[in-house]
DNA sequence: TGGATGCTTGCATTCGCAGTCAACGACGCC
DNA sequence: GGCGTCGTTGACTGCGAATGCAAGCATCCA
């Protein structure tokens, strides 16, 4: 019933601001002025344009709003399919969190995990008001981005120059707790499972994996590469557990791996588990929680991460001050059956609020 | 080294065409033809104008010509998160294959699965060129969408008047191929679990267990409905499941339900699957081939899915004819231990092109 | 050699809206 | 009653790129 389109009724002509203004018997800076909160405007003759806009269905373009404003609403996510496999939730929540936050999310799927110029500048093209990157950024990138005065927020990797602001986990905290959980249940030689070489990620665990087990006087092996799925943790486990000198855990890189060494010691090797090995995996991604595999696990909190990272963009959006900072958020240690020790259903820590690097002082005060 | 823009420092002043052009010597319309494809310009002045392109950074925005030629290269994806979480990859495949026909992937995420007339106008405001939408849609706001020359399509979902194209998974084809497998493996008493009361997707995959099961002569007790959550498989599986008259199979209406059910049965109940009761499931998320669970179910092929519900809403971009289709691909029966019969590791059916319902006759010809 | 043809190029305009500026009326105060 | 102030309103311009149009130029043919 009603009208919902003024005058053609083919052809999808936009409905502008003019024809609200006609309808309304106003000018066109008078619409313009109702749809913008705090402009100076009467009550009155807001009612009235609006009434009108709603009469023809209209909706100001973001378009041409964004040429003037120079401001797209738009924000970047870079991401590849690793990323996306590691973290099915991270495009909902990143989508979530950049909508509450008033813009939009637009997805660039990379087929490798490197921006170049040519990706930089197809960013720069679509407008995008700033970016929040889940994947690698070579460092003369972020200077660009810098120089252009794009704002980029490293998603789970930073820039060592501090040419970014960056969001992560902190890594070498959760490492630090599962390296006292594990020599509490009685590991004394064991074995990590990494992600493909190279990955920042899986380095970063890696890293703060050593530094724990050296702390607290347990023996941690050279790491054996995977490249993250749960058929490659599943493949890698044979060569791990040779029982010549099985290890008496293995601390992986991701769940996805750690599930799969799972089902490779249960179904492949008839080694149970913790019985002959533990098994640690790092995300807490929903099938850890299943009873057949009650996966120890750290709990990266990815809705505090991804708040935390639309926070800092849209803060440096308005802000587009220098200061580049860096916050990791703490992930918590989940006790489950898939170690010795401890009690099933056990967590450790706090996820959220965690460490902060940077000249900017507060962002939470 | 060497510059990167132009004269301001700072401030991040865009580069803009006319930048380009003072630098390379030519017109503003010169710069604008050599970044368009067939534009009538010589080879030796574009090359002029896309050096000094490249020594300015420029990029042409995207804002800007959209205003122009009022074609954003924005497809606007409308999902819920339960549709993100019964199919993880679908907002990176969607993505994917949205940017290889030269747009991008505008996220709106929804908190109720319903899209009423201020979504609409949220859509139509950031000049989406077309929507692809895994969400349900009222038929009137289809309508207006229609109205507006805003393309559609409908992402398993369809519209009974037939008022947007639509892309989805042909669970009778796959119901009937599941029924055949599981009366060959011995099951005369199945129960259906379902997802939510009202939940399309899963409506339509009941609807055809119920038609494909009464073409094989065997029953299929009334649905019991849980939330497609693993965790509610697993709740409901001691009720579905009661001793006195248990039945011998559980047909689930997705994935997740179904391994939460098998976990209750190994874990809480000490049924045997499938000896106790065989199990089957819909989508083939990566864990049902994982072997703690080896889940027999129905694949939906979602890297075609995607594929072709891109494909269907840049050719109505394109064209915009009033025409509708609703294509149905098919899913792969593929078997594993959770049901008697069969070889494990068998799969029944090629996934892909289905059937083709509506006037226009053929997309892939 | 004159003119027709086709390819390049620049000029001027346009897309839809935001914001500046000036005009206007109402009101309050001296 | 005159004047300043404030709150509203409309006319106009500009954001950055695309494109119709006409001019410029080379080529080709009769």
């Amino acid at each position: 019933m009603a009208d919902s389109i003024g005058d053609g009724t083919e052809g999808g002509g936009r409905v502008t601001s003019y024809d609200v203004a006609r309808l309304a018997g106003v000018s066109q800076s008078a619409v313009s002025r109702a749809f913008r909160d705090g402009a100076s405007i009467s009550s009155a003759l807001r009612a009235r344009v609006q009434r009108a806009a709603r009469e023809l269905g209209y909706a100001p373009s973001n378009i041409a709003r964004a040429l003037i404003t120079q401001r797209s609403r738009l924000i970047g996510v870079l991401v590849t399919e690793t990323t996306t496999r590691n973290t099915p939730d991270i495009l909902f929540h990143l989508g979530h969190e950049i909508q509450q936050a008033g813009s939009r999310m637009l997805v660039f799927t990379l087929a490798v995990d490197r921006v170049d110029e040519d990706g930089l500048r197809d960013l720069l093209s679509f407008d995008v008001d700033g970016v929040i990157a889940a994947t690698t950024l070579a460092e003369d990138t972020l200077e660009l981005c810098a120089r252009r005065g794009l704002p980029v927020v490293l998603y789970n990797r930073h820039s060592p120059a501090g040419q970014a602001d960056s969001v992560g986990c902190d890594s070498a905290s959760g490492m630090r707790l599962l390296a006292a959980h594990l020599r509490q249940g009685g590991t004394r030689d064991a074995a990590f499972l990494a992600g493909p070489r190279g990955a920042p990620v899986s380095e970063d665990r890696l890293a703060a994996a050593r530094a724990a087990f050296a702390s607290c006087d347990m023996s941690l092996r050279p790491a054996v590469h995977a490249d993250y799925s749960h058929a490659s943790g599943r493949q890698a486990a044979p060569g791990l557990l040779a029982p010549r000198r099985r290890p008496d855990t293995i601390v992986c890189a991701n769940d996805a791996m750690a599930l799969g060494v799972i089902d490779a010691c249960r179904h492949d090797l008839g080694l149970a588990v913790p019985g002959d090995v533990a098994v640690t995996g790092f995300d807490d991604v929903a099938q850890a929680s299943w009873p057949a595999y009650a996966l120890t696990t750290l709990a990266q909190p990815i809705a505090e991460q991804t708040r935390m990272a639309v926070r800092m963009i849209v803060e440096r959006i308005e802000d587009s001050s220098p200061a580049r900072e860096r916050r990791l958020l703490l992930p918590r240690l989940v006790i489950r059956g898939s170690t010795r020790g401890g009690h099933d259903g056990d967590v450790i820590g706090r996820s959220g609020e965690g460490r902060k690097e940077g000249s900017k002082e507060a962002l939470l005060s």
